[in-house]
DNA sequence: TCCATTGAATGGGTGATCCATTTAATAATT
DNA sequence: AATTATTAAATGGATCACCCATTCAATGGA
C-alpha cells in the first residue's frame, strides 16, 4: 500500500500476468471411454479469468459477504490489468448478484449476501430465448407446488402459517376495495410465503422463479381484461386450514384444483396472452 | 450506415440520451394497502439501461437466437454511449448466456440459444455465499428427483430409455476398468439423462443444477478416498427396469434408497467434505 | 484451379482523463 | 461549545483515443 509510485508512469509490461496464458487442451474423456476431443479452448479472456479468481476466493471462504474488494484502480494494478477490463469483470459479478458497487469515498465493491432472485432472471431469459416454453414452465410449476405442499405440511411453523393468514387478510381487503392488481401482488406473495414455509431455501428459490413468471401472465391478464378469480380468499382460507391440519391430501387437492382454474382463466382468449406482453416488464411490484 | 461522419469529431452531447434520466419514485403499494415507500431508486447506470433494452428487444421477439447485434463501435454510437460502457453491458449479457461475442470480420455479438447451465452457476454462487446450505441442496435434490421419477415413468420415451441403457453400459465398462472418476462422470450423465426423460426442460434444468453441485462432492470424495459405490451398475439396471415398466413406486423406492446410501458414503469422514474442496473448481468434465 | 497474400472489420485490451457522489476533516458561524 | 457550511480526497461512472490479435473475404500469382 501507499507505494503508489509516481502517477503516469507506464510501468507494467503491457501484457501482464493475467493475459496470454497458454491454451490448455480439453481432456474430458468421461462417458465414451477414450476418444479425446480437441475442441473448446475458447481463448481465455482476462475478464473471465478475473471473475473466476474472485469466485474462487469466494468458494475458498477467503472472501465472505460484507467484505470489500480493493478499489478499482488498486485492484487493477494488483492484477496487472487495465481498469476498464477489471470493470467488465466487476460488472459481470455485480449482475450475478455476487457484488455490489458503491460510489464515494468509503465506497467500493462489496460481497453481497446471495440474491435468490437471480434465478428469476435465468428463467426469464430462457423463456425469452425460447429455450423453455410457457407450457413447460406451467407444468413444472404445478409439480413443484405439489411438492411444496407436501413439505409445507411437514415443516411449516406457526410463524409461516400466521404470515399466510395475514396475506389472506390483505387479499380480502384488496378484493373488497376492488384493487384487482394489488390482489395479484398478494397472490404472488402468497406463493412466496408458501414456498418459504417449506423451510428449504433451494425449493423456495425454485418456486419463486417459476411463480414470478407465471404471475406476470396473470397480471397481464387481469390488467387487460379486468377479470378476477372468484372466491379467491375463500379458497385460500380452505387451503390454509388443510395446511394447518397437516392434511397433505386435502391441501394438495385444493391447490391443484385452484391452479387448474387459474390456468383455464389464462387460456381464454389465448391471443392476448403473448409471451411478449407478459415479459416486457415495467409492471409495478414485479421489478427487481 | 456509411454516414460515418468524419472520425475524431466529438459530436454527441457528452451525456447523451441514455444517461441522466430523471429518478422515478417507487410506487409499489401491493399488500399493505397504501403506505407508499420511497426507498430504492438506485441511480440507473447506463450499462443497466443497455442490458435492459437488449433484453426488452429479446422479450418482444425483435431479437431472436442467431441474430447479430451491430458492431460495438456502431452500436455504441447508436446508443450514444462510449464503447467501453457498451462492452460492460455486452459482457454482462454474455455471462448471462444471452450473447456470445465472436472476433474477426463477420464476428460480432450473436444472440444465443439459452444455456441452461446458467442455473448451475446460480446454485454455486448461492452456496459459495452461504445463502443456501449443502443440507438444503441435498434435501431439495432428493425431493426433486422423486418428482423426476414420477414424471419420467409417465413420459420417458424409448430413446430416453435407450440412452440410459447406454449410459449404464459405459458405467459397467468404467467399473471393470477401474476408472472411478469416469464412473462419477457417468453418474452425472445418468441424472442428466433421467432429467431429460421427463420431457420438461424446466424440470431438467432444475435437476441438473442441483445435481451438478452434488456431483462435485461425490467427485471430491472419490478422488480423495478412492471409495466407490458398490454394485452401482447393477442398481442402475434395476432402476431402469422399474422405469421401463412404468412402476413408479418401485423406481422411486430404488432411487431413494440409492441416494441414501450415497449420502451415507459422503457423510463418513465429514471433515474432508468441506464446501471449499468441492466448489474450488478445476475438475475435468465439470468445467463449463 | 488452387493456394498464398493482403487488408479491412471486429472484438480484446490499454492508459489517460474527466465527472458525480459520498464522506470525513476543517472552517465558519451562531 | 455546538452547529452548520465548506472543502478536499477517494471512489465508482463514463469517455476518448489508441493499439493488438483474429478472422475471413477479396485479390493475385503459380
Amino acid at each position: 500500500m501507499s507505494t503508489k509510485s509516481s502517477p503516469r508512469a507506464p510501468q507494467r509490461s503491457r501484457t501482464a500476468s493475467l493475459n496470454r496464458r497458454e491454451r490448455a487442451i480439453d481432456h474430458r474423456a468421461a462417458g465414451s471411454a477414450a476418444a479425446p476431443t480437441f475442441k473448446p479452448i475458447h481463448t481465455r479472456r482476462t475478464f473471465e479469468e478475473i471473475c473466476e479468481r474472485i469466485r474462487e476466493q469466494l468458494a475458498l471462504g477467503v472472501l465472505k459477504p460484507g467484505d470489500k474488494l480493493p478499489a478499482e484502480r488498486e485492484l487493477a494494478q494488483q492484477l496487472g490489468v487495465s481498469r476498464n477490463v477489471l470493470r467488465e469483470a466487476l460488472r459481470s459479478l455485480e449482475m450475478a448478484g455476487v457484488l455490489r458497487l458503491q460510489k464515494g469515498v468509503k465506497g467500493g465493491a462489496f460481497i453481497q449476501q446471495g440474491d435468490t432472485r437471480r434465478m428469476n432472471e435465468v428463467m426469464r431469459d430462457m423463456l425469452s430465448l425460447g429455450t423453455i416454453s410457457v407450457r413447460e414452465l406451467s407444468e413444472a410449476r404445478v409439480h413443484v407446488l405439489d411438492l411444496v405442499v407436501q413439505l409445507a405440511c411437514a415443516n411449516a411453523r406457526r410463524a409461516d402459517l400466521d404470515a399466510l393468514e395475514a396475506n389472506i387478510e390483505r387479499t380480502e381487503l384488496a378484493t373488497r376495495e376492488g384493487r384487482l392488481l394489488d390482489r395479484v401482488e398478494c397472490s404472488r406473495e402468497f406463493y412466496k410465503l408458501l414456498a418459504a414455509s417449506t423451510g428449504n431455501k433451494v425449493i423456495a428459490m425454485i418456486v419463486d422463479s417459476v411463480t414470478e413468471i407465471h404471475m406476470r401472465f396473470v397480471y397481464a391478464k387481469v390488467a387487460s381484461s379486468g377479470v378476477a378469480m372468484a372466491r379467491l380468499a375463500e379458497k385460500r382460507r380452505q387451503f390454509l386450514a388443510a395446511l394447518s391440519e397437516r392434511n397433505v391430501a386435502l391441501a394438495s387437492r385444493l391447490l391443484r384444483s385452484h391452479l387448474e382454474s387459474v390456468q383455464r382463466m389464462l387460456e381464454q382468449d389465448p391471443g392476448a396472452m403473448s409471451l411478449h406482453v407478459a415479459l416486457a416488464d415495467v409492471q409495478p411490484g414485479l421489478r427487481r
